[in-house]
DNA sequence: TCTTGTTGGATTGTCAACAATCGTCTTGAC
DNA sequence: GTCAAGACGATTGTTGACAATCCAACAAGA
């Protein structure tokens, strides 16, 4: 345990507060400023599955994230309690919890909901007023993708351009609850999603995809939108499962929750 | 705090396990037969929601329910937590918990969601190999309610047909994740979703979707399965909203967070 | 009268210790 | 040599107490 993290702002405060509650931006209602501590520890956890940095199927003790982040058990627990709602934390009931490790069918249920909730999302998107914003953005973005489709060896751009390009219309959608559940979903399959736009053709086809859906918007027609949507997800879907399915076979101990992995 | 529920069994056994873990019939693999205490409060209390014996906005604090479940603020607050992931209660950061409380663009959100995924429900059905199975059942509910909507007196049971009917649906998806999507946001909706069957002739025309549903999955056609299905869930959002409308208009006192209502 | 700072009560957040449970290891018999 | 039963160690579940925070009522000033 080399990295003992502190992140204890917020308690203990007797300075006098010197930048507190940025009063610039404007920051969405409700929202707390003031994360708690549970949260904060989710988040780095978070970021550690998402790195890779933690192994699926890899034991998650209570007692040593509560020793390295320097709290007691109870924070750590929830904070496991939180990555559980997300999918990335899988929790046994007195058994304990271990990074999720999704089996090739469960990667392939994700991802149908995802094509179906995307669909929604782009159909939502395509039909409301609030569009007229978004479009020269997305149009921008799409434009870059373009070019970087171009260039082989610009594919660490090419995905984040994708993933802004995701993160706009999740943003554009007026159904703000649908967002959360895709972000959610997203975040659970990240780990298998990167990697299907891995040829040439390949990325010129989903630019392709990406200039029509862009149209469609343009022009209002939600049932098209949805459409592509669809067909974009279930193809990544396709790119995922095969992914899956050779690592599987180079590496067949997909281990289970026993004793193992402990770091 | 009348009822002072006694929920400990699983705790303090030093009987000799009479009838202990049942070794009958199969159970689910992986589920713990013995819940634990958070799990069987999230159950009380989420019965208690649904019911209608809390209302919506109201607050409810640990304590009171640590009491009244003779517990300690431990399991209390998990339980309000596993509430939370339901999205039968809502928890603000320092600030307590409290019955959700859906305002009408919230519950058109939930509706639209569930429209797209019980789309995506019934195709799954209608294009696995084990409907073959399903579809007696299915069409015996299905004529029950048939008979149902004839008798203006039946509603209760037509009410109950409809929900059996969706439990077979769900149950039947080899989508395993979106069955507990499914459940989760029906549950969600559940207060609303009732009344969208109120006249006779609303019943008829039901029925009818329902019969051409079940044709659909007999002749594998998941794409009209899927239309129907969506149809459908959008007409109950149009009932949902409407009567949440009016409901608005007799009592606009929509109360948020503040201390009031704590009992 | 309206605004602004202060104070008090109530409620949630956190902690450390105890109890219950699970998996594993050892022991013994067949 | 294999399998079953029991004990041990490790880990989670639960508890009660303490600390931090928030909300509301009250008081003081403009």
């Amino acid at each position: 345990m080399p990295v003992t993290d502190l992140l204890k702002r917020g308690r203990a405060r007797a300075e006098p507060a010197a930048s507190e509650r940025a009063p610039s931006a404007a920051s969405h209602a409700l929202e707390p400023l003031t994360r708690t501590l549970p949260e904060q520890i989710a988040a780095r956890l978070a970021e550690r599955i998402l790195n890779g940095a933690y192994s699926p199927g890899e034991r998650v003790r209570e007692e040593s994230i509560a020793t390295e982040f320097a709290v007691s058990r109870g924070p750590a627990r929830e904070a496991l309690r939180l990555l559980e709602k997300d999918g990335l934390i899988t929790i046994l009931a007195r058994r304990g919890a271990m990074v999720t490790n999704l089996s090739a069918d469960e990667v392939r249920e994700i991802f149908e909901i995802r094509a179906v909730l995307n669909g929604l999302r782009d159909r939502s998107v395509a039909e409301c007023e609030a569009r007229k914003q978004l479009l020269p953005l997305l149009e921008a973005e799409v434009a870059r993708l373009a070019q970087c489709a171009r260039v082989p060896a610009l594919g660490e751009q090419y995905v984040e351009t994708v993933l802004q390009i995701n993160r706009l219309l999740n943003r554009a959608t007026p159904n703000r609850r649908l967002s959360s559940y895709l972000a959610s979903l997203e975040q659970q399959t990240a780990r298998y999603s990167r990697l299907g736009l891995s040829t040439p053709e390949r990325r010129r086809q989903s630019v392709q995809r990406w200039q029509r859906l862009v149209k469609a918007i343009r022009a209002g027609d939600g049932a098209q939108a949805e459409r592509i949507a669809r067909e974009r997800v279930l193809e990544s879907r396709d790119a995922a499962i095969a992914l899956l399915a050779a690592k599987v076979a180079t590496q067949p101990g997909a281990r289970q929750p026993s004793r193992i992995a402990t770091t």
